[in-house]
DNA sequence: CATGAATGAGTATTCATTCAT
DNA sequence: AATGAATGAATACTCATTCAT
């Protein structure tokens, strides 16, 4: 009986090597992260990393599903500890929005995503993310279905959920040579929001 | 005989070497094009191309700025021909963001641009446009300033411009696989403009 | 509870992985044969791999050995039965480079060792067969001692050996893009010699 | 007007590709000659050797072709100044096998070609011989018409060429832990080409 | 003895960039 | 100013081999 079960093991080598690229992004960018280099951070020998990923992009994609899944259950939590069904949509999502810029902020791997979404397979963190809030929007609009019209409620959240997160993700790559404040810019999503979904209602 | 003053012919050797960058893109995708490739295909030495564009970079970001400027252009015409200060808000958008749609949609060049966002100085194309499209809104604003307010008019097309410009990327980049038609991204995104600007407006 | 003497049980793990080398072989050409792939092939760990081996080479060239027993080993089966010493040279050599052709023909292993003669120890190969062959003659020559003058017969016997085996590998590597049938090859190997060794008698 | 003109200057170049590629052949064994330790010992660089060769394959190529080359242009002169036509086969042949081992021996290029035969790309090589030694043949066996049956002359010259070959390579390859000696060894195969090809005049 | 996770030296090849002509 | 031959740092990935368990 060894000591930690293999999967375990194997669980943790991966989360080693994911943890050392993205640290290895936050230092040197990823033009100059070389597998090399992210082996040497993990502490393990570049035959290693290749053991547990078939080669650098998947590496990548990797790091991007995992941001995405921590993304996720970050804001549901946050969102369900709130209650976020029983408020009204520009209350949520301008809190919201405001939770997420600053969760990116304080997030150095995040914030180097940022950096250099160029460069990234940055499908496979918008992909699932663009799934996961339309997940949590359902039960949103059932209860409030009086509010908002339904009709091509899928088509305009899915423009809503793009618009918001790559107009943040841009606001933060040209920050902070920027004239807008955060608030604004919270404040004008969230506007947009509303007014998309539920034109007649917006103050 | 020296027909051609010196500025001239600099100048047309830069747009013949952005001219073959831009072929070159078209035709054999980013990852594979190099400085030399892009040479040849200027007709000119690798040598030339250097006395040009201290490094591959810069010829990237001149061609950015070329894209962004021809894009400018070409919807600035397009739109003072169709005296689109004369109409409102919601038919100007709506034609508009399909019309550039479908001007990527048949120039290899913005097509792979689109596909390989990843590894291009995008912000050298964003902020043109940024400023461009605002540049564009103001006489509209102008002319019809009674029926929309002017609160936080500039933030809020700040956040229009780059929500429809990296939404309509994003959809362009995971098309065809997606369900959403152009038509209807259009409709959405000329309602959303509409809805942040005039919400008393909206039909 | 130990059945098998531990001599025993290490003459089999040899076999398995011997034979496991010549099915990876086969199977995958040397170029991508590696040293896990016969390990996994045999059912056994690499680890145990390097226990009866010391490295990938000593692999190869035991291979080799195995392969220049069988083949001597099935020679001789085959030339016993044909009861060889009685009849006359030019019918037995023609009958066993036929015989020899197609058993290669038919074999994977000798197939892809041909194929591949750079990059194994040939020689490993080429010895003992030479070895075996002069065996074999022995007898031939002492019942035919009449026929046959005796003067250099162990040169002659390493030139006709080499030059028969040697040619059919050729032979063999570079067909069928060739002009000579088998048949052909066979009967001019057996002509030569024959030629050499009872100049005088042939026909 | 450059001093050496651009054609001459590419062929020296490649000339020292050849030259520092046999030279790391005969200094390292092909197994641990690298395109870095050519370029290096070419006194050129890694990437010039690049432009010169497509990979290392065709490097080694092109040292097989020039061998070849080599070999049948001293032959054929060696051969002609000798008026070869005109005397019998036992001693054109015998000679000229003395000649070639000579050759060999004293050229470590060859040696180290004879030595790692396995690992070359032998056809190379050897494709060329075979024909050169055919059309050597040709103008002998139409002088000589008279003495030599011209039956299955193509197959038997085919045979004999690579048995001569093949055996001699094999001989230098195994010796000098070899029993025959090498007047012996040429002794025996200009005695076999003879017997072959005229099998009634062999003395 | 067996295991197989871990190792890391080693290699072919690319391509942006320079500089002597 | 133009040329293009030469450069060489840089990199992803392989695979024979080891050794702690």
């Amino acid at each position: 009986m060894r000591k930690m079960p293999k999967q375990k093991r194997s669980r943790e080598m991966v989360e080693r090597l994911l943890d050392a690229t993205a640290a290895a992004l936050a230092e040197r960018g990823l033009d100059d992260t070389t597998t090399n280099h992210i082996a040497e951070k993990a502490g393990v020998s570049i035959g290693s990393l290749y053991q547990y990923f078939p080669d650098k992009d998947a590496l990548m994609e990797a790091l991007m599903v995992r941001v995405s899944d921590r993304v996720s259950s970050v804001f549901r939590e946050h969102a369900t500890k709130l209650e976020y069904v029983k408020f009204d949509l520009k209350t949520v999502s301008n809190y919201l929005i405001l939770y997420g810029i600053d969760a990116i902020r304080n997030d150095p791997v995040s914030q180097e995503i940022m950096k250099s979404w160029n460069s990234l397979p940055l499908e496979k963190l918008l992909d699932p993310l663009e799934k996961f809030f339309l997940s949590m929007a359902q039960p949103y609009f059932v209860r409030h279905y009086q509010d908002y019209p339904i009709q091509h409620l899928e088509g305009k959240l899915y423009v809503l959920i793009n618009s918001t997160l790559l107009t943040v993700a841009r606001y933060l790559q040209s920050a902070p040579n920027n004239a807008i404040t955060e608030k604004n810019l919270a404040h004008i999503l969230s506007d947009m929001i509303v007014a998309l979904l539920a034109p007649q209602a917006k103050a």
